[in-house]
DNA sequence: CCACATAGTGAGGTAACCTCTGTATTAGTA
DNA sequence: TACTAATACAGAGGTTACCTCACTATGTGG
């Protein structure tokens, strides 16, 4: 009578501490860098489809699902470390290309080794199998 | 040659996305009683043992997690509210039991109701098997 | 009784968002 | 072609949900 399933209480409970437990391990793995988890996030997606590709805010923003405004604050925060440029778009003078310098490339490199390495991974606990099935969950919420 | 496994990166990232949609789930569903989902998790925090129970505001915060300071915020909040009632501990003059009014009582009671009818829930689109099994999972994560 | 620990809070700070407004600039319509 | 509407970005300022550090009032163990 008490082993009552997980209600929506229960797993929202689960998923806050979980998330809150992936965001402090990021921020330590990252902070000897000086990086946010979120500057972190749009290095990351910066380097997606090439490593020196430009994006324009508006996109990194989308990709990240972030406003507008908010990319232009990570974008900000990046260009202070050097490790990302803002050029402006030849082909439509409003808009700003964002692409990582070499430094950004480099570092973007350094750290994903280095994470790939320690498997200090915050997921690394999981079977190979809970992570796929975690993956395919997620996917459905997040449609 | 393109479907890889779902790396950390991917992970992390659906993790991101699916954490926010629940936030702003909750947030909507939150506003019509103007309470933010922190303070509505501190509330459900307080109605766990029992409804009147008062609660040092310590195991509060151990039980959301958070720093004590911080829960003296959310008390705060809620104790403008009128929703919540900070009594001296009469065994330790130096502790403060939290306990729900009746207003905060009544106010959760309502909130949950109108939540599980609506079954507007953010977790409502996975079947039962999927929660179980995120809640597994997440459980899994937390340690 | 004295050192030390503990409970709560004031002060002040940070990360990661947001909206609203304004200014270029481009695109769509008449 | 003129003129209006939409778009890209950034300035200003706000919010949520945390945090640490220092302080005061208590309680506890030697």
């Amino acid at each position: 009578m008490h082993s009552q399933p997980p209600d929506s209480a229960d797993l929202g409970d689960l998923f806050h501490a979980a998330f809150r437990g992936l965001r402090r391990t990021w921020a330590e793995q990252l902070s000897p860098w000086e990086l946010t988890p979120h500057q972190w996030r749009a290095l990351m997606t910066l380097m997606r489809p090439a490593p020196g590709d430009p994006m324009r805010l508006k996109d990194l923003a989308e990709r990240l699902r972030i406003a507008p405004r908010s990319a232009t604050e990570v974008v900000d925060q990046l260009e202070v470390k050097g490790l990302v440029r803002r050029d402006p778009d030849p082909t439509d003078r409003r808009a700003t290309l964002v692409a990582a310098t070499a430094d950004g490339q480099q570092l973007f490199a350094k750290i994903s080794a280095e994470r790939r390495g320690k498997s200090s991974e915050y997921f690394a606990r999981l079977s190979a199998e809970d992570r796929a099935e975690l993956a395919r969950i997620l996917g459905q919420l997040r449609d």
